[in-house]
RNA sequence: UGGCCUAUAGUAUAAUGGUAGUACGACAGAUUUUGGUUCUGUUUGUCUUGGUUCGAAUCCAGGUAGGCCAACCA
């Protein structure tokens, strides 16, 4: 009945491996380095490891890939697993690349007594030089030929700390003609004597990458080892090491990276932005940051279903970011509470109803919620603050909001007609005299009369006040890191507008961390992770769809 | 002047030799006490040239375009 969904071709490599029995269980890892925040970009990658296993059975490792000790650090240890789990995964286990060194440096040591891996004394300079171009073949190193015993010597001195950093390296032995250049004598383990974050001053020699990502695998007896397209050439090694150290035969796929409009997915782009303090930290709410999106008001709903909806597959891309935000506006449309604020306020005076006189009306709070939301109590006055924009003193062709002599209702109120408004010397709307029609309460509506408009509102008498923070998109183009300039000049100046008076209905006073509301009209926002009950903040995370504005610039 | 990967509407992704579909976007309309939501309709696509085949987006060959590879990063 339901239509099937196509399934992506790691799905179909999965399911053709479970039907040729191939594995029992399938097992999974996200491998993060612990250098830096997770983003959106990680997002992909960890719903489709742990989607992998939910959906087949088995389960998904998080394994740290901590080889390289200068960079990595606790903090993003913790970020990463709080991340990760917020996003609402399970982790079979907690793993870390460190945690296998000792078995990392016994493989070394089968490679050596193999003739398979030597240690070299050239600098990286050397090695550089030694190894040709993409079209030329590279050389061998002098010291490519030196006995198993004079190697196994040198290694061991090598994890005693009796070299220099940088003095030597322990290489693999394959070939420096290959047409990958990766299979020319790759370095294996390299001399660092830096503090680890778990292993502390226990190694002074570190494996690479290449030595210890597919090795990790094969301990944890991963089957499908997902990894982004740029590792594709490292495939080749990848099987070799496992072949010739005669291990469990993990296997690498790789996917496409997914990019995203308007955003930057490189550690280090984002690293620069927060170091050099163009944005508020990691978790910015304008950062494609997991943590970012968090604060934003993001929920992990959303986030899942836009991995889902854009599918994986080995083709560059640039994906919409509307697609993420439609995503945002989809899930948040059913959850969040609708509230009444204002955030440009001008004052409007009803000139027909008692001063001092205060009644209460209301208002559904979800009328798309599943079990329906329910109603709240709003006090209602004569004077009150409506958003300068719903006023127009001289009406654009097709608006139906408020201009001189036109009606409109005011949600969950009544119908009002524009009397009268009066200017400042510069010309600015200052107040706005209407009268209502008593007959039109919303609910008991006997007046008989339609308007097409309806505003929100809040009394100006029972206001409550709040910052609100209203974020853009961070950069001004499509795709900042491909264009000429540095991607910092395409930061968008106006990516946040501070409103630091906004008046809000009464009940938000009481607003809870992690609440999601609609301003009505307005867009979703959420509390700020740094808001208090005496200075209440809060964030946009997404505008509602406005079709009048795009009428409006026709 | 090498090797590897990729090419389907504006974007993303299906179709696994048999009717080119879906989502987002765009456009038009209906509904609406949010110019929101919802609903309906329209629009736009197989990089190119050959070949195999009754039949090709799919298989093969050449071309073109884009990406990746020369860190003691991952």
């Amino acid at each position: 009945m339901t239509e099937e969904k196509g399934l992506n071709f790691i799905e179909e490599i999965v399911e053709e491996d479970l039907k040729e029995k191939k594995y029992l269980q399938i097992i999974t890892r996200f491998p993060p380095e612990p250098n830096g925040y997770l983003h959106i970009g990680h997002a992909s990658s960890i719903c489709l490891n742990f989607g992998l296993t939910q959906k087949y059975g088995g389960y998904t490792n998080l394994r740290f890939d901590d080889t390289n000790p200068v960079t990595e650090e606790t903090e993003y240890v913790e970020s990463i697993k709080n991340d990760v789990k917020w996003l609402g995964f399970e982790w079979g286990n907690e793993l870390y690349a460190s945690d296998y060194f000792d078995t990392l440096y016994e493989y070394a040591i089968k490679l050596i007594k193999k003739g398979l891996a030597y240690v070299d004394d050239s600098t990286s300079e050397e090695i550089a030089a030694l190894k040709g171009t993409p079209t030329e073949p590279g050389k061998n190193s002098p010291y490519r030929n030196r006995s198993v015993e004079e190697n196994l010597d040198l290694f061991e001195r090598m994890k005693n700390g009796e070299f220099a950093d940088g003095s030597k390296t322990l290489r693999a032995k394959i070939d420096m003609a290959h047409t990958n250049m990766l299979m020319r004598d790759p370095v294996l383990y390299r001399i660092k004597h830096a503090h680890h974050h778990r292993t502390g001053d226990k190694w002074c020699i570190y494996p690479m990458y290449d030595f210890a990502h597919g090795q990790s695998d094969s301990i944890e007896t991963v089957t499908h080892s997902i990894c982004t397209l740029e590792f594709v050439p490292h495939r080749e090694l990848y099987d070799w090491l496992i072949e010739k150290l005669e291990i469990y035969p993990s296997k690498q796929y790789e996917f496409a990276r997914r990019n995203l409009t308007y955003t930057i997915t490189s550690k280090r782009k984002l690293l620069q932005l927060v170091n050099d303090k163009y944005v508020d930290g990691w978790d910015d709410p304008r950062m494609t940051t997991i943590s970012g999106l968090r604060r934003r008001g993001f929920t992990p709903e959303s986030i899942r279903d836009f991995c889902d909806r854009i599918g994986v597959a080995k083709r560059e891309n640039i994906v919409d970011i509307g697609l993420l935000e439609h995503c945002l506006r989809e899930h948040l449309n059913k959850v969040a509470l609708r509230r009444m604020v204002v955030l440009d306020p001008v004052k409007l005076v009803i000139t027909n109803y008692p001063a001092g006189q205060t009644e209460e009306v209301y208002s559904e709070n979800n009328p798309e919620a599943e079990n329906n939301g329910g109603t709240r109590a709003i006090p209602f006055s004569n004077e009150l603050w409506i958003e300068r924009e719903d006023f127009m003193e001289v009406p654009a062709k097709k608006w139906f909001r408020l201009a001189p002599g036109a009606m409109v209702r005011l949600k969950s109120a009544y119908i009002i007609k524009c009397e009268d408004f009066a200017k400042d010397e510069n010309g600015n709307i200052t107040e706005i005299m209407c009268t209502y029609i008593p007959e039109s309460k919303s609910g008991n509506d006997t007046s008989g009369i339609h308007v097409k408009g309806t505003i929100h509102w809040v009394s100006i008498r029972h206001a409550a006040k709040a910052e609100v923070r209203l974020y853009d998109r961070l950069f001004k183009v499509e795709n900042p890191a491909a264009e000429e300039d540095d991607f910092l000049s395409y930061i968008n100046p106006n990516s946040l507008k501070v409103i630091k008076t906004a008046y809000i209905e009464p009940s938000l006073k009481t607003a809870q961390p992690g609440a999601q509301f609609q301003f009505i009209r307005k867009g979703y926002f959420t509390l700020d992770k740094y808001s208090t009950p005496e200075n209440l903040v809060f964030n946009r995370s997404v505008t509602l769809k406005d079709t009048w504005a795009k009428e409006s610039k026709k």
